[in-house]
DNA sequence: TCGTTGGTACGACGACCACCGTACCAAATA
DNA sequence: TATTTGGTACGGTGGTCGTCGTACCAACGA
């Protein structure tokens, strides 16, 4: 089997409701969070999260399956992107509220 | 008894995953929204919410837990009102920008 | 070729959730 | 006093959620 590609919902099709349920967990506030601060997209894990992969897979598919954010399959592993630009047109303001709202991420941006 | 009157968390007590877990149910954002649509508090009922008593209930006592709204008992009845400033003072901007992307609640104010 | 790495699929478990019905209460009104 | 009104408390039901473990797969490096 190739792809099943990923489904991500068209801009049009979010709703708030599920978007804010997608964001009312601690652990996807963090994973939004952390890749609001990076510029890149970047992979499921080193995030820091202490769970198992099993769970953090599920986390970003909720993610994905709300329009928060792109996944993108690289190799083995897979690109994580914030979808701003559907997210801002859709609910303007939203994000950036969330985002300041929410507690700051211990930015593991190690040096 | 007298009161136990309904606890309210304080305004720094305020958690951003649990406000936007109370404001991830249809229902409850449907109230939230008329609620700041009046001006003036408004009791529990004539929400034109298609669920029981019991279940406003619930939904009422999820957002006023969240630090969404206040409920001040008045007679047999209960006012319930937006905590715009608190939410506005821990949250800048995310109140406003769930009610610009909350679907319009047939504003039974009708023009 | 073998092991490692990054991720998925599936099944399970306990917790929580939205919703309901019934019973109940206090205030206001008749 | 009896009735209505606006709301709570409790118990239950079916469904969803967060989490885990195990098994599995594909890509890469030794």
């Amino acid at each position: 089997m190739v792809a099943m590609s990923l489904h991500h919902p068209s801009r049009e099709d979010l709703e708030v409701a599920t978007v804010l349920h997608a964001l009312s967990d601690p652990q996807r506030l963090r994973i939004v969070t952390r890749l609001a601060g990076a510029e890149e997209p970047c992979s499921c894990g080193g995030f820091g999260l202490e769970v198992t992969k099993s769970t953090l897979t599920h986390h970003f598919r909720v993610l994905r399956e709300a329009g928060v954010i792109a996944q993108r399959p690289v190799g083995t592993s897979k690109f994580n992107s914030l979808r701003r630009e559907d997210l801002d047109a859709r609910f303007p303001g939203l994000l950036d509220a969330v985002l300041s709202a929410a507690p700051a991420p211990v930015t593991s941006a190690a040096p």
